[in-house]
DNA sequence: AAGAATTGCGCAATAC
DNA sequence: GGTATTGCGCAATTCT
């Protein structure tokens, strides 16, 4: 039904999606069973490092106000300013350390040298979800061809038992045959 | 080595995880062996209706303002709108149609009722990535469990048709003894 | 130390 | 009308 040939080069450039850039699997892995080629880049490091509050469960999405201090202090929440946000902005005395946006030199805002971190970083930021699109669909259709072949292999094993069962039948009747020298050997008492 | 148990609750888990919502296989799916049960859930349809210009090789993270009208146009870009961006709005006369920011009764930031849209729209963003993280993992971990699976019906393979190998030429030993009288049977011319 | 990559989050457009 | 999906930008963090 399918050549070969497209199922190993899928599987081929699926494979070099994730040990590409070599960088992938020193990440964290914390994950027993996912260590081999596979690099769980979504919610488990972040699971450990960053929020990490609510997020073991399908709580994540509450409206979040309820977790904990939410709005503008530890995550990045708004960063329009100019936005008349319903909400104060807590980030000047909550959480003393870690912070950033009052001091930090003023990061000044529309600077040129500001506007061109901003531009790299949105550079990146669709590159890296470029390639994370990329690397989804590879993984979904390598799971595909993987059940496919799995299905082909099944039906070999399939045909290999009837034949070896054939061929054990032969041979059992061909024994009887020629060890048993015309006595009654198997049927009677 | 692994209970099959865990296996398949795990595939039965990312089966549940694509047809949960029996909404995800009306999308689009243009590839022709993704119809299964794969969705394509990212880039396909926003390829066609979106943006999708220059989205069809590795070219999609180019700086954005080389492809064509990018910047606060039909994008949904610079919604920070004072944030004193370098680009320009053009989004006041290109493309007369499909024009909204501008009129709409004229959105009326800092509502009450537009912060409520805008909180439920947040929450459900957040149960979507949730949602799609949790399908990204189990994609993943169903193409390892499915090629664990390939290993052991290869190994299997292996082992039938050696031992078929095996009973044939036991079965050509016994035909030879069993059929040939003494003649020269085979071998000779 | 500095740039690139990754990631959670909010916004807006759009799909459903 | 509402929720769901998704590209995008921002900021924080991590990686290189």
């Amino acid at each position: 039904m399918m050549s070969d040939s497209r199922v190993s080069s899928v599987i081929q450039e699926w494979a070099s999606s994730y040990s590409g850039q070599a960088h992938t699997l020193n990440h964290n892995t914390p994950s027993s069973q996912l260590a081999q080629m596979d690099m769980v880049p979504y919610s488990q490091s972040q699971g450990l490092v960053r929020g990490g509050s609510d997020d073991m469960m399908g709580l994540s999405y509450l409206p979040y106000s309820t977790s904990c201090l939410n709005n503008s202090s530890a995550g990045s929440t708004n960063h329009h300013q100019s936005h008349a946000n319903t909400q104060q902005d807590f980030s000047s005395f909550l959480l003393p350390s870690l912070r950033t946006p009052v001091n930090k030199r003023s990061i000044s805002k529309d600077s040129a040298e500001y506007r061109l971190r901003r531009e790299r970083n949105n550079v990146a930021v669709r590159k890296s979800r470029d390639k994370a699109r990329r690397r989804i669909m590879l993984t979904q259709q390598r799971a595909m061809q993987l059940q496919e072949e799995n299905q082909k292999l099944l039906m070999r094993i399939g045909q290999l038992t009837q034949e070896l069962d054939s061929l054990k039948h032969i041979l059992s009747q061909r024994h009887i045959q020629g060890s048993d020298d015309g006595a009654a050997g198997t049927s009677s008492i």
